[in-house]
DNA sequence: CGGATGATTGAAGCAAGTCAAAGTACGTGG
DNA sequence: CCACGTACTTTGACTTGCTTCAATCATCCG
């Protein structure tokens, strides 16, 4: 069942991930220092399909997700389950969760991926550094609400064009914003994953995904996409 | 041009107010203080169609939705705008523009409004109460994060009662949220702007209205709708 | 190498968009 | 306070684009 091959990906360096203030913070900067690893647990490594934490299960702490994808996902068991969300390398997840007692949905990997794990709880002992800890969350969360608010573009994209263009945008912005390549990337969910998130049919993904090709803005093969053309896919995406 | 009249409308109430802690925490526990005056400008008139901010103008602080609604759109000038997020009494504006300089979009009055501004630059200078100020600013994102994770349900609904029910049981409970009355109220936006946001066409949301009003789910006139049968609602909209 | 899952392509049906027009609510000025 | 104009809402007929169904092809993984 697990999978321990090919967890060597697209990996984010600590200065381009979600987490580095806070594990600075924690003591990162000197390196290795026992506080930090009693707070980060870190490169933990998950396999594809397995699942990081479940809905209602209890509050733990936020994990930043160091190299793979993570997606975030509605109900637990049928087949109906909606994709939310999802995450690359260098972003935060479970701070949705963080003054509740449980996390909201299920996440899990959508490939085999590595992440760093940040216990609260042992982190607000760290009291004198605990103010700047503070910020730095306030920091993570308005970045967090920044992202989404741009993709509740999505929301009211007409056009199955228009939707994969803000799509493709909204991911670009993303790696470059953690110093990953921006414009050839693999795609960090399925097709079939795509389709359910944009909540279209995975045919039109395939279908759309030809047409924007056939233009020439970009290339695709498989999970592998690279943006050709970006100024024009904003223009279709209509973030300028 | 400006209109004062109106200005009565469903109010928050300071408990229910998402700046409550805030304010607290600036001394409104004891009323009336004059720290509080300093750091809270308490309940502005906004008039409707008048801008709060603007995008790229200097970030002054946050604001509080006392009653009225406001709604945050793309661009600045022509017809083609696109309305990203709308806010009910008791919720937060300007919370994405926490750590950068300057605002990123133009929010405006969809309706005669009341407003607290707080003056963030200000706040900071209390010093000893920084920190209790950081979690209740936590405490606020967190909620926001959650509130935009529901809100994207949003992208992936397939049909125009699907899209409709999930912003009316969304819509419900934001105001439940902060105790106003959650099975009948005023829309905040217009059914045109409500089609702008959902990304249809303002005869497919009448249409539609029409279609959920005549299986009995709820009643609406103009812009006053109740919901009849919310479970059956929630069940269209996804969200049980 | 083989089974399973994911991706692509084609043909037909249907839901939502567009265009057009009438009805309604609202704010302004008389 | 009422009358008018403007903007919003509703309704109908037609068109377009997406979904659905079905089948083939590619890719992943044991």
């Amino acid at each position: 069942m697990t999978n321990n091959k090919e967890h060597d990906k697209a990996e984010v360096e600590c200065p381009s991930c979600g987490l580095y203030n806070l594990c600075q913070l924690a003591g990162l900067g000197d390196a290795n220092t026992q506080v930090l690893d009693s707070v980060v647990n870190r490169r933990k490594k998950i396999s594809k399909n397995q699942i990081l934490f479940d809905a209602n299960e209890k509050f733990r702490g936020i994990f930043a997700v160091k190299s793979g994808a993570f997606k975030t996902i509605t109900h637990s068991t049928d087949e109906t389950a909606q994709i939310l969300d999802f995450n690359i390398p260098g972003e935060l997840i479970g701070l949705d969760a963080l003054n509740a007692e449980t996390y909201l949905h299920r996440v899990i990997a959508s490939e085999n991926s590595s992440i760093c794990e940040m216990d609260l709880e042992v982190l607000k002992k760290l009291d004198d550094k605990f103010i700047d800890f503070q910020s730095s969350l306030i920091l993570a969360l308005a970045n967090k609400v920044r992202l989404e608010q741009h993709q509740s573009l999505l929301i009211s994209a007409k056009s199955a064009e228009h939707r994969l263009a803000i799509f493709l945008i909204g991911l670009s912005s993303r790696f470059q914003q953690h110093g990953l390549p921006a414009t050839q990337f693999k795609l960090p969910i399925s097709r079939k994953d795509i389709a359910n998130y944009l909540g279209m049919a995975a045919e039109t993904v395939a279908r759309t995904f030809k047409a924007i090709e056939d233009k020439g803005l970009i290339e695709s093969h498989a999970r592998n996409v690279k943006l050709v053309k970006i100024e024009e896919l904003s223009k279709l995406a209509g973030t300028n």
